[in-house]
DNA sequence: GCAAAAGTGTTAATGCTACACCCATGT
DNA sequence: ACATGGGTGTAGCATTAACACTTTTGC
């Protein structure tokens, strides 16, 4: 029999299939807290709590593919740092059938993200509540300012956690913090960025000199302005020739 | 409406769904060198070629579970640390239909590995040529000793590279080493699993220390027995408290 | 001139690497 | 006794963290 006899009489209805969906965790600092953004639910299941965007994967979609639509169809961006985070397909996680979800992490700068969202009267963005020292602490919240814990719905609490994971582990050894920062930035913002999501502070110089010994970053030689004390300078990320991880 | 009378209208044959499977890369280090399980495929497509171990997901079976049961069924291996690895699902990466495939990511002793594996004729322990320096080096590539690269199925190589950079990263901040390993080992052997996952090698004392400094293995008085020199103290893996990563 | 934050130099501590040496076992 | 690899101590080097100090702007 040859490859082609085989292929056509394969028959791809003869298992029963899940269904197969992208979720998407888009993250960024704002006022010095990590935070995400959170969509109400409009339906069932978990009507009026929180969920992350999501869509079911096109039957002819690239999972990434499907992940760009969801940021750009669910929330209105165009571009964003966007990674594989995780895949969750526990059989009950979602109550109408078997939904298997893979979820993705972005990021985006407060600003930016601000602007999308400000008429969309469902999208939040929710600052984020995270256990800082041990690594098995409780799970991550998502708390408005001086309110209770929203309430998450499915699986999305835990996705979450894996998120702010992900992003707290990949810190120091990749570019990703530049991606919640506009193209030009003081390293006062950049410090502020690293605090904010490790939960830690740094000395000043020091934290100066790792990033500027790292050569990721060059100075502009320009300054920054609207401050009642001496201007920072702006720093740009210089440009990537052989791209790692 | 309430939730109940949602769901009970809920159609799940609305949309058309991929299949959905899990892919095993089995890794082991043997005779110093990386090497995972493959098999050799019996039927169309790449009939011939070497895969994955994989099979798919059951609509009412968990992805880890999943994963387990082509553990025990396709190499018949009852435990071994499993991770998930990440996910594939390029509309075309088979050409049956749109399969999206969860890889996952699992270890074991190579002995272990070589008894399981016997007496199964379709399935390999292949060596792997990894490109060591650069961060964007050639492809992985699975070849036995003094033969030509063995033909990989599917996009089996870049889940291959995957798992391969995985391991890597995770060696030196994470226990997983010590599943390439038996119960009670020596340092030369702990040693040998580094330097054939890393392609790199240290300097024995610096070593030695710190492995011991992390406090992840303590001694147990036992020697080894058999060599014709002096016989190594078996180490073994102190059991964890707060589980981590 | 004063306050506030940017930016830089020096020093101290820490961790890691390299080298040299000693130990125990079988032949 | 010797060869072989296990095991340990010491010294040198590098990197990193901490502190004190200087600079620049607006009021």
């Amino acid at each position: 029999m040859s490859e082609t006899e085989f292929l056509a009489g394969y028959d791809p209805a003869a298992f029963a299939r899940p269904s197969v969906a992208v979720d998407l965790v888009l993250l960024t600092v704002a006022d010095g807290r990590l935070a995400a953004l959170l969509q109400q639910r409009q339906d069932h299941p978990h009507k009026g709590e929180w969920a992350l965007p999501g869509s079911f994967v096109g039957i002819e979609e690239g999972l990434d593919d499907a992940a760009r639509r969801v940021l750009a169809t669910k929330a209105g961006i165009g571009t964003a740092y966007l990674e594989q985070l995780y895949t969750f397909g526990a059989p009950t996680r979602d109550p109408r059938m078997r939904i298997i979800t893979i979820a993705y992490f972005a990021l985006l700068p407060a600003d930016l993200l601000a602007a999308a969202v400000q008429d969309r009267s469902d999208l939040a963005i929710v600052p984020l509540d995270v256990p800082w020292p041990g690594e098995q602490g409780g799970p991550v919240t998502a708390r408005q300012a001086g309110q209770e814990p929203l309430p998450l719905a499915f699986d999305h609490a835990e996705i979450l956690g894996h998120a702010v994971k992900r992003l707290r582990g990949k810190l120091d050894y990749s570019r990703i913090a530049f991606a919640l920062l506009p193209e030009m930035f003081t390293l006062r913002a950049l410090q502020d960025v690293h605090e904010a999501i490790l939960g830690t502070t740094f000395g000043k110089p020091a934290f100066r000199r790792r990033m500027i010994d790292k050569g990721w970053i060059e100075g502009t030689g320009m300054r920054e302005s609207g401050a009642s004390f001496r201007p920072a300078e702006l720093y740009r990320l210089v440009p990537v020739v052989a791209p790692a991880t």
